[in-house]
DNA sequence: CTGGTTTTCTGACTTAAGTCAAAGTAATTT
DNA sequence: AAATTACTTTGACTTAAGTCAGAAAACCAG
């Protein structure tokens, strides 16, 4: 079996979708799905490109953003290992991606197309539970994030982009959690509906308030119980 | 049959969970659901109140609001017949509304109980897909809603609720398309994620290019054309 | 290492939108 | 209809965050 093969089945055990498949129906999605590898600043699909299928992150880190008609990037998710993207289009009328994908490093990918994912749901429609699971957390996730948008300033935005990071990573049970961005300030800036120099001043703000410690790419939390009073 | 009886079958004929119902299912839901009148200004549920089960809107106008921590009123809906609230969390962990919901005008819903949806589900399956596609369109709105919160002007997110509203009434269509506020001010400002100053000088705004005419509650849009290019 | 590219930061300035206070208008009650 | 209440608009002011331009730092390829 190529080195692939093991990373692809490790993964998708962790997809909350498929969670709970025995090993069998592993091996059939893992059948159906095919393997893509991106460079680093690849595009994965284009606005308005027909839509084929959705994709699982196996390794990397994907954004999909849109571009607005003043030519602003609006990041709308950034999706690592096991996530999905571009499944909500599965249950739409329209037959085209809505957003662009890009990877933001190099990364490996299972896509899934919309027509074997159709067999697969018809064999097994548990799957729609899960997938229904999964939308709900999604537009939980995407209220607080509208509701930080237009009720919180970009200092305390920033501060919940951190907490996010270090409960992902689980560093923040330590006594100095940390964050090592892998993706670049202008990406987090796009993500949190703001630009670089703001940003880059919201980092300072934290920084004399000695919430935080920015070196480079690192991130680490001096004061947790401020940080998570700012972000609210 | 009570008046009400035949108000609830013909607006669940319209809710597209049911739309491609037979006449004896929709019986099923019709009894399985149980109406509740409110009052203007009457709260439905409130935040972190134990979850019982979601509402559709039979007459009326729901709004679903969030009060931030400096006291900021958020919107995170407004619903009317015959759209849904609070049917995001049957598919969650958590036991509780994770939102208040008010009567904006005096409202008739029908409820259905978790429990009772649980049992529906189980014997239409079909229902969950039909979920999937009216979470996967909520999703879209969201997204649109919220790449316009942060790359968009209040004018601007002002003209795309005239354009959502006329388009919905119908009178998009006509040689002046107007549209009636059902709801305050002030509530519009809290949905577009601003507040009443802000809106009201942006009403004027958009009167002083001669977009739009406001009188009152009522808004007649004058130059359609001038309206789409600043929603974007 | 070095020259060049990209990314990030800083400062000066502008602007959209929030705050506060007050006046004006509309709606409701008695 | 008068009075009370609620909603909306206006004006003066403040502020968060965007723009523009340039400096500094980090990253990479030859």
């Amino acid at each position: 079996m190529k080195p692939e093969e093991n990373l692809k089945k490790e993964i998708l055990r962790n997809v909350p979708l498929f969670s709970e498949m025995d090993v069998s129906h592993l091996n059939e999605i893992s059948e159906i799905g095919r393997i893509e590898q991106f460079k680093k600043n690849q595009h994965i699909f284009l606005e308005n490109d027909y839509y084929r299928g959705f994709y699982i992150v196996l390794k990397g880190n994907i954004k999909v953003y849109r571009i607005s008609a003043e030519g602003k990037e609006y990041i709308l998710h950034l999706r690592k290992p096991p996530q999905l993207f571009a499944d909500v289009p599965l249950f739409e009328e329209g037959g085209n991606y809505p957003a662009n994908a890009q990877a933001l490093e190099d990364s490996l990918l299972l896509f899934i197309s919309k027509e074997e994912f159709a067999g697969l749901i018809r064999k097994n429609p548990s799957i729609a539970f899960k997938m229904l699971a999964g939308f709900a957390k999604r537009m939980r996730q995407m209220t607080k994030k509208m509701e930080e948008i237009s009720t919180k300033e970009v200092s305390n935005r920033l501060a919940g982009f951190i907490i996010e990071e270090i409960e992902k990573n689980g560093s923040i049970k330590l006594k100095e959690p940390f964050l090592c961005l892998t993706i670049s300030k202008a990406t987090v800036a796009a993500y949190l509906g703001t630009i670089t120099e703001t940003l880059s001043r919201a980092f300072k703000k934290l920084q004399e308030e000695n919430i935080i410690v920015v070196n480079g790419k690192k991130i680490f939390v001096k004061d947790l119980k401020k940080l998570k009073q700012l972000a609210g």
